[in-house]
DNA sequence: TTAGATCTCCCCCGAAAAGGGGATTTTTGT
DNA sequence: ACAAAAATCCCCTTTTCGGGGGAGATCTAA
């Protein structure tokens, strides 16, 4: 007897990620595209009326955030499985994708075998990391470890130095003394082991300590 | 008559794209997909005993960058139409890749219409920059406009800032007096034009004017 | 509840930076 | 050869930073 088909939904907003994605698909017997969205709504749209068992969804889509979606999607459907896809290979993407109820991440340079790798897994109800999404995420928890010391009054003392305000002008935005900015600014300064504002500055942006508005 | 179709040969190293454009590709009977490659060697390797009308090429292969693999072909085939495939929407990228012989730009974001519009206008001689693409490309020759200003030796010196050595620091490192030293700084202020050294800092990394080494 | 961390504030002092001015010598491009 | 730009140097003053120390209030997690 046949086993049935696993039912897969792809979302993502670039034209040739669905195609190759579809065309991937198409030639494994074990599994059948029921459809796909390149976007949020029209996603939800699908899931008005139809099922399946998993999603394969991008992090970036035009309308809201890969992770919003699938947290609503979870919701509403516990049983559903997710597959992030995404470019990206940082792991606060992963982590956070994760955290809203995604069962795995794979990049979208996967080949063929370890997507369809992937998606059994998933649908196993088992777990499913690229080997590259895997690193990234122990990569940047390994950071954070290394420097959880800024608390949170710090790192506003940090954006604002960072925007080019003195100390006094600091203060006046906190409500607090010159004094205190100062200390913060100090502390920040052994923290972090650098001598004075330009490494601080420089050390900030790279550890991305601030939004550096790019 | 039917017309020649146009033969077509894709260089890319993620999977999903090779597929996703050969499966929009293929539904065209305007064109044939002849083959792909997922690396600068098999390409090469390819042309030995083949040739095509256009070649769609990443700029981003394991073995060699897109735009070396784009002008060695352009030397060995002059009548190759070279079509530059990318994720990335900078103008940098798209520039060079033009002077190496390209005839086009488009992103993997691209649409199956356009994908053909773009490979149909390539084959005609003509040139065609996706709408995203043009606009990097515009958006980075103003950008070099306006940020001319730093000298040589501003730029020197606002390097040294960031490594957080101080006025007669740098002195001693330029073999120049402080006082010279302080010139600089304060043109880069007034150029840049910003009241500080944070937020010289921050500008400085933000536009790319030092190396921030990440 | 109690220790530890955080946030707050203050002192002193010297060093560095910022703002203003001007001036000379090289380099550079035309 | 010449003007423009760059690089060098100096003066002045005020403000901001950075290093050192100490200390009470409040929050927080064991």
């Amino acid at each position: 007897m046949m086993k049935k088909p696993i039912r897969v939904f792809i979302v993502d907003d670039h034209p040739m990620v669905v195609e190759g994605m579809t065309s991937m698909l198409r030639q494994e017997p074990s599994l059948e595209v029921a459809g796909y969205a390149m976007n949020a709504a029209s996603c939800l749209g699908f899931f008005v009326s139809n099922s399946v068992d998993v999603v394969l969804m991008d992090i970036n889509l035009p309308d809201r955030s890969g992770t919003d979606l699938c947290k609503e999607l979870k919701d509403k459907f516990p049983g559903l499985k997710i597959l992030g896809i995404s470019n990206f290979n940082q792991g606060s993407y992963v982590r956070e994708m994760m955290n809203q109820g995604a069962s795995g991440y794979v990049l979208k340079n996967v080949s063929k075998e370890e997507l369809l790798n992937a998606i059994h897994r998933v649908h196993e109800g088992k777990q499913y990391l690229s080997l590259e999404a895997g690193q990234a995420m122990r990569k940047e928890s390994e950071r954070q470890k290394d420097l959880p010391l800024i608390t949170k009054r710090e790192k506003e003392v940090l954006a604002l130095i960072a925007e080019g305000l003195t100390n006094p002008a600091i203060a006046d935005k906190l409500f607090v003394s010159t004094s205190t900015v100062d200390s913060h600014r100090k502390s920040l300064l052994a923290k972090l082991q650098v001598k004075n504002t330009a490494a601080l500055i420089k050390f900030a942006i790279q550890n991305k300590l601030i939004r550096d508005g790019n």
